[in-house]
DNA sequence: TATTGTTATACTCTATAACTATA
DNA sequence: TATAGTTATAGAGTATAACAATA
């Protein structure tokens, strides 16, 4: 086994539970990651299109079918009304909760045969991996 | 950091690294999948389903448009001839190479600031977690 | 009867280009 | 004039349900 290839197995499994864990809250796989990502701090649309990888264009009917569900509501920045921010409401904020805890207690189960300093070291190289990746785009 | 969520921004980056490398070829990345699940060996359209974990319905759209391209071709199993299992042409075979390629190109040149023990490590756990994903669906 | 792949349908994601409001 | 978000459009991915061919 090489690292690309095992790189690759790894995100298409973790994609499929992410998908599995979102479709039990009636959401795509991309709802639940656009949730969680606002759940930490105010982003405007521009920087989550970045962040998501996809164009600022999608971020529109993305943030429109959570606002339609009561789960996010626009606020424009008072220091450039150019900028729109998507902020969480409160049920917007239990379920991303809920999608971080579901997929966390599905890893734990699943890693249970990792010892803890194994797992240390994954979480550890996961991350460097993942921020190595993110410099570079 | 904890594992779920560097386990989580890794399949994030993966994913959009492979989706750009994907876009060299003008092909989307389930498309890019696919043909790499593909050059290995032989599976049939309900199996590819259930690997690339989506709904066997969508194999066939996936399949025509690739096939429209040249690079893959549809054979009936003549043991069970309701099951069909798609096999790549020689032009599929060569851009499944070359996918792989670019992808592993493109790892080795952001991994550069791991060590080799660290490199052996994360092929290591990435590939035991995968593996421990994939035998619980 | 059960299974495999297909079809029809509806919805979502995606990129591109053109547009508006604001700076 | 430049930027942020929106709109319009076309194409692709997705699940569900119903279907034909085969077992």
């Amino acid at each position: 086994m090489n690292l690309p290839a095992a790189l690759c197995a790894l995100h298409h499994e973790v994609a499929v539970l992410y998908s599995t864990i979102a479709r039990r809250f009636d959401l795509t796989l991309q709802q639940a990651e656009l949730l969680v990502q606002l759940d930490t701090e105010s982003k405007s649309f521009g920087e989550l299109a970045r962040l998501l990888g996809c164009d600022k264009s999608n971020m529109t009917g993305m943030a429109d079918r959570l606002a339609r569900r009561g789960l996010l509501e626009r606020r424009t920045d008072p220091t450039d009304r150019r900028i729109t921010k998507p902020a969480l409401t409160d049920a917007g904020t239990e379920l991303a909760d809920r999608i971080r805890k579901d997929f966390g207690a599905a890893i734990a189960q699943r890693c249970a045969n990792l010892s803890s300093t194994d797992q240390d070291q994954l979480t550890r190289l996961a991350d460097s991996m993942a921020g190595a990746l993110a410099a570079e785009r």
